[in-house]
DNA sequence: GCCATTCATAGACTGTAAAT
DNA sequence: ATTTACAGTCTATGAATGGC
């Protein structure tokens, strides 16, 4: 007894591919899956376009405004001023976020395209390998398999979907539409920070987590995103979860935001 | 025009399962 | 054993809307 897609518009068969762990829908044009790539595409960590969150996304696809994430690309202010509760304020905010989502770093548009298991790391590690959309799309299994953390699955996983006929259209279209797809490779992890691992918990008074993690990647630290016994630093914010515990338990470094922000201060 | 209400999103944390 | 993906939940913020 086959499942069943449990979008009632949809109604596609559910599958489990070979050695995953979820079941997905066959259905090529199931609408819950459109909306998942599309929700994804623009949320945070990956296009990051402000303000287009899950409910626009929904009335985006029900209008047929935009049929895949490249679509977004193509929205005019009009367009977006003719639907409800849609004002010249988020319109406006909108139409500049596509704008600036043009302009993100290719590992963003590659964890955008939502490759399954290629996520923001991954993405990463693939995007200053290869410095360029067309290398990645280009590149055969062993080539993919040669960069750490990526294994046959994903190698099979990353070769395949840019030869799917669907996914190359996309990319097209996002060509077209301007999006950038070069970046310049990273030099290899140094810096004064080089080898360590840090990991942040809490919030900070001073500056978005992402941003407390964006300055230590480039002195050269790692992120982590849970304490382990190879983690260097946890660096303390207001309200710290249960990654507090952890470090504790492993007698991790602790430091605290003042601390951070000499650390940040004293080695630029 | 101003104010209160409603609603969606950003931002953060947690826990689980799978890949390496 | 460690890292990563992913889904779920909560709170604060800010915008649109509708009543006055």
């Amino acid at each position: 007894m086959p499942r069943r897609c449990p979008d009632p518009a949809c109604g596609g068969e559910v599958v489990r591919p070979e050695g995953e762990a979820m079941s997905y829908c066959v259905n090529p044009s199931c609408p819950a899956q459109a909306f998942r790539w599309l929700t994804h595409f623009v949320g945070r960590g990956a296009m990051d376009i402000e303000g287009l969150g899950e409910q626009w996304a929904a009335v985006l696809l029900e209008r047929g405004l935009v049929k895949d994430p490249a679509d977004v690309f193509f929205l005019t202010r009009e367009q977006l001023l003719e639907l409800e509760r849609m004002g010249p304020v988020l319109a406006d905010k909108i139409v500049a976020n596509i704008e600036a989502a043009k302009k993100r770093p290719l590992s963003r548009l590659l964890f955008a395209l939502g490759i399954r298991h290629v996520g923001s790391e991954i993405a990463d590690t693939l995007a200053n390998e290869f410095g360029s959309l067309d290398a990645i799309a280009g590149a055969g299994r062993e080539a993919l398999e040669g960069v750490p953390a990526v294994g046959p699955k994903i190698a099979e996983r990353v070769y395949g979907y840019f030869r799917g006929e669907r996914q190359r259209r996309v990319i097209e279209k996002l060509r077209r539409a301007g999006v950038r797809m070069e970046q310049e490779r990273a030099a290899p992890t140094e810096g004064p920070l080089a080898g360590q691992t840090f990991v942040v918990t809490g919030t900070l008074a001073s500056m978005a987590r992402s941003e407390a993690e964006a300055r230590l990647k480039a002195l050269g630290a790692s992120i982590g995103n849970s304490v382990t016994k190879k983690t260097t630093c946890l660096v303390v914010g207001e309200g710290p979860g249960s990654k507090l515990q952890k470090a504790q338990e492993y007698g991790t470094k602790l430091m605290d935001e003042q601390e951070l922000l000499r650390l940040l201060e004293s080695t630029k």
